[in-house]
RNA sequence: GUCUCCGUAGCUCAGCUGGAUAGAGCAUCCGCCUCCUAAGCGGAAGGCCGGGCGUUCGAAUCGCCCCGGGGACGCCA
């Protein structure tokens, strides 16, 4: 759990804090100022590894020019038991200090004791949380939405189990109300057209008129042929609802399982309204206070705690509405199951929804900070340099299963885990092509590289030691130390990506790492170098390794040994 | 109209809880394999950070107002 980083940043904190004490009792700073500084770790390596703007923070206060007061402190900065081997002003009056090897060396006896559990904190102090995403209607096939959301969700879960939480993922199945019932007749009908022609029987206005419900009807009759032609109506699509519902959501398991993802719990809709939990939780509404009566409907007042809109919880017909249903199930995740919290990953288009039921928690005495929405914004699909629309209606979306088919599910991964709050432009040209465009490869090859480093190397005797007994000095070089420097970002990387949701931090440290790396390999020889130096190259090239392949586990992508 | 996300290099995007000369990948141009994988490395070129005003020692970053684009505003889910 070591953060390295964070420790040499509250090391300044510390120092420059003393310093400036110290002169204070000395009588050469004004005492009793209080100041609030920054530490920053500088762009250009030139400006040393950390620099404290406390000398500037403080101008104002002590009535001082920064370089003044920068001066004076450091003559009060002992760096000697310090992790850092130098200390000096620059600029308008930055301390900017610069580590030294004991502290290089520290990274890779870290990454060496923590293994494949480097990188982790402790911020989730083991609270339960459940990530719910995906949660696509099974009436139909998954779409490059989907593939969005899907790899969104499991790499936040991933990086809060890494961050100390304990994670549950799950895809909550629409297998009830309006649009299972449209559904069913949708299959009803292609099933009759299928047996009877096209024209004996009138397809519903409103129902599905993709493809995949004829094949799906298709399928029924293969299964079953012409024996439920005479069956009673009702009993009838209530068994082809149920086939139907069960042949997608098998389709939507294997699909997502192919995309690396497994969920803990698929959990149905319908048992939520099998129990009477549904009613319940709406008489639990009604005695809050928060409801009323208006044209036969039942109205949950959104507008008393903050929102725009009322919602409809009972139709004037009778029969829920998704928003009641939805209030219910969370109500599930918090009062029956436990959760401490609760992620729901959802698409753009959800989000007034989304911030209306909230207000629903609210009314029910749970605390709604213990729900977050994860928002990502939707997929734009690019094929031959023009944008593809994809209609649910018209059945003609690419699906997920066809996407899979076409780019690896490394490529995939990789590509679909960008940051939420961005529109998504994806350009299914480029990622077919699978190149080096394409920079999954680039950090898979370092990976690879390194892999037959290690084994090209143990052919000539040459084994990687542990981190205690190589001689980090040696490895002073640049592109060495600014390679172990981003070995040590890990832990930050992690907390940030935990703290915003957006696993595609870790993207980015891959390429990063990857890059720092690949600068390494090429001005620094490792073979054929002296005996101390090789070894505490070849344990650097083996921490990187080790990190590599510790992320691209987390996001679910592999890490070839050769390539 | 209201709410929300976005606007940074030719393209796709980082940087946004304020710090020094605004970064990366791709595309373009120029170099680098008798030497551990060239799916790599180095270099060049490329920017009113959408616009304006404000806050401050300091703004791509914070606040307000515009402009432009996506999404949502159903007794659908």
């Amino acid at each position: 759990m070591a953060n390295l980083i964070q420790y040499a940043k509250d090391e300044v904190a510390k120092l420059t804090h003393n310093a400036y004490l110290q002169a204070a009792a000395a009588g050469v700073l004004p005492s009793g100022v209080s100041i609030n500084a920054s530490i920053d770790i500088p762009k250009d390596t030139n400006h040393g590894d950390y620099a404290s703007s406390f000398a500037l923070a403080g101008s104002k206060l002590m009535k001082m020019p920064p370089r003044k007061i920068a001066e004076i402190m450091i003559q009060y900065i002992p760096l000697e038991n310090s992790c850092f081997d130098h200390v000096e002003i620059a600029g308008p009056g930055f301390l900017n200090f610069k580590l030294g090897s004991r502290w290089y060396g520290n990274v890779l006896n870290t990454i060496e004791a923590e293994g494949e559990n480097y990188g982790a904190t402790d911020q989730g102090k083991g609270q339960r949380v459940m990530v719910e995403f995906v949660s696509a209607n099974p009436t139909g096939t998954m779409t490059i939405g989907n593939a969005r959301g899907g790899v969104l969700g499991d790499s936040t879960a991933a990086v809060l189990e890494r961050a100390g939480y304990q994670v549950w993922r799950e895809f909550y199945v629409n297998d009830a109300g309006n649009q299972v019932d449209k559904f069913a007749l949708s299959l009803e009908a292609r099933y009759l057209q299928l047996l009877q022609g096209e024209e004996s029987i009138v397809f519903p206005e409103d129902g599905y008129h993709g493809e995949d419900i004829k094949k799906l009807a298709r399928q029924f009759y293969e299964d079953y042929g012409d024996s439920y032609l005479t069956v009673e109506p009702n009993e009838r699509r209530a068994f082809m609802k149920k086939f139907g519902l069960e042949y997608n959501i098998s389709k939507m398991q294997s699909d997502l399982e192919r995309y690396g993802i497994v969920y803990d719990q698929w959990f149905p809709e319908s048992t939520l309204h099998e129990s009477g939990y549904v009613d319940e939780t709406i008489d639990l509404l009604e005695q809050s206070g928060y409801t009323y009566e208006k044209d036969g409907a039942l109205w949950f007042k959104v507008t008393a705690l903050g929102g725009e809109k009322d919602e409809v919880l009972r139709r004037t017909g009778g029969g829920y509405t998704y928003f009641a249903v939805d209030i219910a199930y969370h109500r599930n995740k918090f009062e029956v199951r436990k959760f401490d919290k609760v992620i729901d990953v959802l698409g753009a288009d959800h989000h007034g929804h989304a911030l209306r039921f909230k207000a629903g928690i609210t009314a029910l005495g749970i605390d709604n900070s213990r729900l977050d929405f994860l928002i990502m914004q939707l997929v734009q699909l690019l094929q031959d340099g023009k944008e593809v629309k994809v209609s649910k209606r018209s059945g003609k979306s690419i699906t997920l299963s066809d996407l899979l088919d076409e780019i690896s599910v490394d490529a995939a991964r990789f590509a679909f885990n960008a940051k939420p709050n961005n529109h998504l432009i994806f350009d299914l040209d480029l990622a077919i092509r699978q190149d080096s465009e394409n920079p999954v490869y680039y950090v898979q090859y370092a990976h690879a590289r390194i892999c037959s480093l290690l084994d090209r190397l143990s052919k000539e005797g040459y084994f990687v030691l542990p981190a205690a007994q190589i001689n980090a000095a040696l490895l002073s070089s640049e592109e060495e130390r600014a390679l172990i420097k981003c070995l040590a970002q890990l832990p930050e990387e992690i907390f940030a990506a935990a703290r915003d949701y957006d696993p595609s931090r870790i993207n980015r440290y891959l390429i990063q790492l990857a890059g720092e790396f690949h600068r390494f390999y090429s001005s620094q020889h490792i073979k054929g170098e002296e005996r101390d130096l090789l070894e505490a190259r070849l344990k650097l090239a083996d921490s990187v390794r080790s990190v590599l392949a510790n992320c691209l586990q987390l996001l679910g992508i592999s890490a070839p040994e050769k390539m």
